[in-house]
RNA sequence: GCCCGGGUGGCGAAACUGGUAGACGCAAGGGACUUAAAAUCCCUCGGCCUAAACAGCCAUGCCGGUUCGAGUCCGGCCCCGGGCACCA
């Protein structure tokens, strides 16, 4: 054995061994229980960077560890290939999408390697292969016959310059990005996933998740968003329709004066036909980017159109106003507007001098009707004609029933979920397979012509589709009558891919179908892991999706992930210097210095070239603009990837965000270092080692062995719970207490002990640093592969005390300490409180009102 | 704006169902070893008061409440982070 801990050498040892004996192969037919445990994958962006480096560790973590408990374990990897970055990079450096993808995909597995994670590598699949979105496109097809995806028109960022429509992401401040135009909402025909139709099962399944975050189930229920109302509709005031709207509080119906419409409702396009001014404030309107922050946090505005619609029960007329506020996206894209008794109708109301009718009586009905706010609670109904007196659900009974009898609405459920759109103009993503006819209109590709292929040696430029531009892809003949006909240029939503790989994992290389009965025997995924920023999409689609493929006959169970775990992003310090025209440079930590005081905190921070000072900008997430972004590869190069895997798991919880510091990579570091020296110098006496009982062993050994039990107690429940920061903690108590063992006696129940110990330390470490517990454990002598050794377990009666330490506290603070047999009566124990010299103090001439006591932890006596 | 989290020493954190606040580690200070440095080992380490204490007081973002007892439960507020449907 070797004196020195030499990461780069027993980790490539480690990693050929395991590659070697095929040790992570996931087999489709096995006996033992399978276990399938998920990392959701990556975009091959071209590096990983820190957040892959903790969520792959976490997952890795989980799948030794039930391999240890001797489950049939599949871990895979694959690839979310398809995305906008690669069109960027494309532009940037005139290269194809594809080769720069696949480039990057074979860069990033071998750092996958380095990092030693047991995947099963013959599983790896990447989305933009066309064996693997040919299903994708498979399904699409089937939906498509099925009226599960249809086309409607949807809202896209369009720029005005560049003639092209931009993702969210590439809208800075209401500009595009490249041509700095201010961006307008265009409306364009795309196609949709119809989720809505599974909103009630999608909130369902969610209480049958036992194994999902609370916080992400709530982000989901409040995402779909199932709300019980009333449709309420108000007739035109020619009597020629009636205009719908949906609320939520029917019982303010009576205190309705206006009602507002969005500027793409039809009433809106229709009253704008012939007013040249409201036609031009709905053009304004459509300045600014689509998303949701965006539109609630704008200015509210609104004009009246001119049009009316009468009231259902009492008739009168009310004006129709086009306001920016309301959504064309939920509801009916209309809303009666109660000022009385909502802010946004209320602030609105003020704004345009709208009356106000309270409808809702105040708690105490003495107080003037008057408002500097909408009155928003519930309460009784007055001012409201033959409603006055009723409760909110006196009121929404009585109301459903006469607008029934009116024909003029009644009760509805709304969700707040809309339809999935997943049309996108861009070129790096999956076809849609669609054939646009003349005379058969839109008509799905056949079996037979799937998959319709992506050229891959494409580079875009940045203004529209150039898939729109291809003729060769484009023209087509119809499939059904055979005369010439376009297809569809519109690629899909790199969310489609990412919402079914995890199921394309049991089958990836079958043939006969999107997956086949191996997902029967893998499905659903025991272990899903991934950032907390994919709570609410890429969960509920994929959760859609399950339901989708079920239908379809291909898999069974209705969710995909019984377990989920979210991880916690990782932040740096951030440092940098303002120019004069307020623009920051910021500096990479590693290129700083600093000066701290005599408590540690840091005084001064210099650039270390020019040694002058930096601003320290505090703790923020890892990215390249922010340069604190922290390179997985220097780290593995300097210090080994179980140092890495063994400091992001001690760091921080696996949920909480992470905090980059080098000096406690270091710390990292110098355990293992001390682990494998401690191995070194121990090692020749784990020859003499047999049995351990521990029989002859005396107090002190058994003392030890107590705490070496005590710890691997605490850790195994903390593997459980998966908090692998107190594992990790838990690993460096036991190095600690194995260190106290006496070396020098020769005392055989010492050497047993440090056997014990010593493996039992290994197996706890296996699944977090598995490369230095590979190697210690062929060192020492222990038999077999570890990464197939059993768990160790606790030894109960290891854990047995004669006496316990008991706290004393009068009136609930801290006095005293006693010691007690463990099994003392109450009487005892209270008798033994009262006689501790400090807990005397407080109680002598003082009445004893009660003593409280907590078998095992402490005494509490409450003087008076 | 709306939804969901988080806030504990100089720092990352721990504290199981309401029961000793600060385990474990980092940084810092002191010492040993060394020609020296690195590495390693030992000691101290929330604040105040004190000669010192296993004597006391204060302390888990802020204000209030429940309880014998609150970091943990309840109400209100402040700050920070994630998501908001075309980043993935």
């Amino acid at each position: 054995m070797q004196e020195r801990y030499t990461p780069a050498e027993i980790e490539q040892a480690a990693q050929q061994y395991w590659e070697q004996n095929k040790v992570f192969k996931a087999h489709d037919h096995d006996p033992r229980e399978k276990y399938y445990c998920l990392s959701m994958f990556p975009y091959p962006s071209g590096r990983l960077h820190m957040g892959h480096v903790r969520n792959y560790t976490i997952g890795d973590v989980i799948a030794r560890y039930q391999r240890m408990q001797g489950k049939n374990v599949m871990q895979p990897m694959g690839w979310d290939a398809f995305g906008l970055p690669a069109e960027n990079a494309a532009m940037q450096n005139k290269v194809p999408p594809a080769k720069w993808t696949y480039d990057n995909i074979a860069y990033m597995r071998n750092q996958l390697k380095s990092l030693g994670f047991g995947y099963d590598w013959e599983r790896e699949l990447a989305t933009c292969d066309p064996n693997y979105y040919r299903w994708e496109q498979w399904l699409f097809t089937r939906l498509f016959q099925k009226g599960l995806i249809y086309k409607k028109s949807g809202v896209v960022n369009w720029d005005p310059v560049d003639q092209t429509v931009l993702a969210n992401e590439q809208v800075i401040d209401g500009r595009g990005w490249r041509s700095g135009a201010p961006i307008e909402r265009r409306e364009i025909p795309m196609y949709y996933f119809r989720i809505t139709a599974y909103a009630e099962e999608l909130l369902a399944g969610l209480d049958r998740l036992p194994g999902w975050p609370e916080q992400v189930k709530a982000m989901q229920r409040n995402w779909i968003g199932k709300s019980r109302g009333m449709e309420v509709h108000f007739p035109y005031a020619d009597g020629s329709d009636v205009l719908k709207v949906f609320t939520t509080r029917p019982d303010t119906l009576m205190g309705v004066t206006y009602v507002a419409v969005a500027t793409e409702h039809p009433l809106a396009a229709k009253a704008a036909a012939n007013n040249p001014k409201l036609r031009s404030f709905i053009e304004e309107c459509k300045k600014g980017g689509v998303t949701e922050a965006e539109i609630a946090t704008q200015e509210k505005k609104g004009m009246a159109t001119g049009e009316f619609v009468t009231h259902p029960f009492t008739g009168k007329k009310l004006p129709v106003w086009v306001a920016n506020y309301v959504l064309m996206g939920y509801g009916e894209g209309a809303v009666m507007a109660v000022p009385a008794h909502d802010e946004r109708d209320f602030e609105f109301a003020t704004k345009y001098g709208l009356p106000v009718k309270a409808v809702i009586q105040l708690p105490d009905a003495a107080l003037p009707q008057q408002f500097q706010s909408a009155y928003t609670e519930y309460g009784m109904l007055f001012n409201s004609g033959e409603f006055d007196g009723l409760d909110f659900e006196q009121a929404f009974d009585k109301m459903a029933v006469v607008l029934q009898t009116k024909k003029l609405g009644g009760p509805k459920i709304q969700f707040r979920l809309r339809d999935w759109g997943i049309s996108r103009q861009r070129y790096w993503g999956c076809p849609i397979p669609i054939i646009h006819c003349a005379a058969c209109g839109d008509v799905p590709v056949q079996d037979k012509d799937l998959p319709v292929a992506l050229p891959e040696d494409i580079v875009p430029d940045g203004s529209g589709n150039p898939l729109a531009k291809l003729p060769a892809f484009y023209e087509t003949q119809c499939p059904q009558c055979g005369k010439p006909a376009r297809r569809e240029t519109d690629t899909m939503d790199t969310f489609v891919e990412s919402s079914w790989y995890y199921a394309r994992f049991c089958s990836h290389d079958g043939v006969s179908g999107m997956v086949d009965e191996r997902a029967r025997y893998w499905l659903p995924v025991d272990q899903y892991i991934g950032g907390i920023e994919h709570a609410i999409l890429h969960l509920l689609y994929a959760r859609f999706f399950h339901k989708l493929i079920r239908d379809e006959g291909l898999v069974t169970g209705d969710e995909p992930f019984t377990k989920l775990l979210t991880q916690g992003m990782v932040l740096a310090e951030t440092f940098y210097r303002t120019h004069a025209n307020g623009k920051k440079d910021y500096f990479f930590p590693h290129d700083v210095a600093f000066e701290r005081d005599a408590k540690g905190r840091t005084v001064t921070a210099t650039l270390k070239s020019d040694g002058q000072a930096v601003k320290v900008g505090g703790i923020e997430t890892m990215s390249k603009s922010k340069n604190n972004g922290v390179d997985p590869q220097e780290l593995i190069a300097k210090y080994g990837a179980d140092t890495a895997r063994l400091f992001v798991m001690f760091a921080a919880p696996p949920e909480q965000s992470l905090e980059w510091s080098d000096a406690g990579v270091e710390g990292a570091y110098r355990f293992l270092k001390r682990l494998w020296v401690f191995a070194y110098e121990q090692g020749d006496r784990f020859e003499k080692q047999a049995g351990v009982n521990g029989s002859s062993a005396g107090p002190e050994a058994l003392a030890l062995r107590r705490d070496i039990h005590q710890i691997l107690k605490q850790a195994n429940y903390d593997f459980r719970k998966h908090q692998f920061n107190t594992v990790v903690s838990a690993a460096m108590k036991l190095l600690n207490t194995l260190e106290r063992i006496p070396t020098e006696t020769g005392a055989r129940a010492y050497d047993e002990l440090l056997h014990e110990g010593v493996s039992i330390l290994l197996r706890l470490l296996a699944p977090i640093t598995p490369h230095i517990s590979h190697a210690l454990w062929h060192e020492l002598g222990f038999a077999g592969d570890i990464t197939q050794a059993a768990w160790p377990e606790v030894d109960e009666s290891a854990l047995v005390q004669d006496e316990v330490e008991l706290v004393v506290q009068v009136n609930g603070k801290l006095r005293g300490h006693i010691t007690a047999a463990s099994g003392a009566n109450q009487a005892d124990v209270q008798a033994a409180a009262l006689a501790d010299g400090n807990v005397k103090r407080y109680t002598e001439g003082k009445e004893i009102k009660k003593v409280v006591i907590v078998p095992g932890k402490l005494v509490n006596i409450v003087v008076g």
